[in-house]
DNA sequence: TAAAATTTTAAACGGATGTTTAAAATGAGC
DNA sequence: GCTCATTTTAAACATCCGTTTAAAATTTTA
């Protein structure tokens, strides 16, 4: 394995745990057995590794998602729930890819959108906008009275719901233990997370109840 | 003004606005204009700078809090949109309490979350259990049907969604403001959030619809 | 006013971070 | 075998951090 790889595995693996500002370039690199500078001599900088393991699993699940997310446009009258589980099989499916890669993807997602001022935000909407539009035709198909800023609003609730439920998922899933003797998976957690997600975006847009005082 | 109070202003806005660990005490100090070393005379640690900060908003709150979420709770057959439309009021008026002050405290409240691996999750659990407390009663009243481990699940994920939304919420109404030409505001996303929510808790307890394939 | 307690101040401490340097080691091409 | 480009290495660099110290200034007490 090269010095690169040896790199991009430690990383990943630590920045999903620690998160990215809480993770040193030299964790890193003694994880990965190798020497300190060989971190900036490869990719530049923390900033570049950063990128650097995002765009690996971003380039294995991107054309994945695509297709699953046509799929579903495909259908003459998609549902909410049809639509978000189009996410289900390419995230499982990054399990082969790498071990535990849904849940490390996942997490790191979840870092991304806290840490660092939200520079990975930019990145991935940047450098991956046809998932995004895959995703927002799809919605668009299925709750068509939905309008554009409604549905930009409850869309970035969704990110939300699935980004911090990811990012706390390992105390979620200590609590889940203690509290009710379920040993819990990320898996389980993507299937509570749908129906959530699906009713909340599919909400009606009816106004606020007036104030009753309460 | 007292140097104490010098301190906690100036660091409840850089808080809300970098997060706890992005916010040196350095920039701090230097922003309340006082010495460095007072952060470590009056509060002994900067962990306990964190915690006088949110004492002071869930000290102004909680009450507030408790008592709307009581008057839910005696009602014959409240609805969820109730329940979380009691948050409103008592959110609102921190605005009386500082200047500005339900967004910083929601910002401070995403912060502390994302930040310094969930040590002010726990203390703010253990420290005001009460509006916890109130807030699942209120909720098993409006949705009796839905087992604690459901419950469990969905209000970690309206957790999520509201802290979340909080803390990208300077980008949010940035994207809002270039994208439909509208003026958002902190309660403004209150409104939009509180319908996704209440949906998201009230989903079907439905297992997920079997894989057509898609 | 004198003594005592509290608060403020400048300076330094010890440690961690990302990055750079320049020499050493390794590999490829001829 | 020698040259040249690539990669690895140890060491240092420049900052930044939270915290501590001890003296100076201020306020409180008697």
């Amino acid at each position: 394995m090269t010095t690169k790889d040896k790199i991009l595995n430690a990383a990943e693996k630590l920045f999903a745990e620690q998160g990215f500002n809480g993770t040193s370039l030299r964790e890193i690199t003694s994880a990965a057995e190798v020497n300190l500078a060989a971190v900036n001599y490869h990719f530049g900088s923390k900033k570049e590794l950063i990128k650097a393991v995002m765009s690996r699993y971003m380039n294995e699940l991107s054309p994945n998602l695509s297709a699953t997310l046509a799929s579903v446009c495909a259908l003459e009258k998609p549902n909410l729930t049809q639509v978000f589980s189009a996410f289900v099989a390419p995230l499982v499916s990054l399990n082969d890819f790498r071990e535990n890669g849904t849940a490390i993807f996942l997490l790191l997602l979840g870092r991304g959108y806290s840490d660092s001022q939200g520079f990975l935000r930019w990145f991935l909407t940047t450098r991956y906008p046809e998932v995004m539009e895959n995703f927002i035709t799809a919605v668009k198909k299925a709750y068509p009275e939905l309008s554009q800023e409604e549905m930009f609003w409850r869309l970035h609730f969704t990110m939300g719901t699935v980004v911090f439920t990811m990012s706390s998922s390992k105390a979620l899933i200590d609590i889940a233990l203690n509290d009710y003797q379920k040993d819990v998976s990320i898996t389980h957690i993507i299937e509570k997370i749908i129906p959530y997600v699906a009713a909340g975006v599919a909400a009606p847009i009816t106004p606020l109840a007036p104030d009753t005082g309460v």
